[in-house]
DNA sequence: TTTGAATACCTTGTATCGCAAGGTACTGTT
DNA sequence: AACAGTACCTTGCGATACAAGGTATTCAAA
């Protein structure tokens, strides 16, 4: 049921702190949705196709360097966009529950 | 971002009513989710098939019968796994959100 | 009585998403 | 120089949803 939701999951994520691919399955995991890396690298490589998000290298102390993530001003705007549909599926769910 | 969700969807609102295709489309625009004809055949067929939905066949005043479908006991059951998905999902979203 | 419109059923082809598996490249340590 | 660890990415598969098109039944009008 989740489909779908892994990209408002990942730009929620990314809105306020650059990660790089570990740091977002980590994080989502701690959220109680696990991601593979198969998964990840390709959403990314869209979103960043799309303008919604940009990247940094930044270098790391122990193994190559990471592209860290992060939302850009078009990305905030799909997000808001996002926001609003995640508030109609809720109110959907909600309507259908009674 | 709501793929996924119509099977959800369906089975809430099968599960105290029988309902044949147009009803639930109809039900389903009336809380803002819209359906295709086509995505809803295949996905009606699927949970009969797997035995999370049953159907009776009514005569309809105008036109040929139609197939009028209903959550099975089984379907019950699965219905509430996927409340509980469902639950999880929104904790994993405002977790994000915060 | 036959023709056609309306209704209801279903299938096929295409695009997208997520997963599993596998592959390349850089780093530091042994 | 070789290896383990880390990080990047690609490919093939299955499932889901949409768009378009197809079949069949009913009733009413020509």
């Amino acid at each position: 049921m989740r489909k779908g939701m892994l990209e408002y999951c990942i730009m929620l994520l990314l809105r306020h702190q650059a990660c790089y691919t570990n740091d977002i399955i980590q994080r989502l995991r701690e959220a109680e949705m696990i991601v593979m890396e198969g998964t990840l690298y390709p959403l990314l490589s869209r979103l960043k196709r799309d303008g919604l998000l940009a990247y940094e290298w930044r270098e790391s102390t122990q193994g190559p360097p990471r592209k860290y993530y992060l939302l850009t001003d078009e990305g905030q705007q799909a997000l808001a966009q996002l926001n609003a549909g995640w508030e109609e599926i809720q109110r959907t769910v909600n309507l259908l529950k009674q």
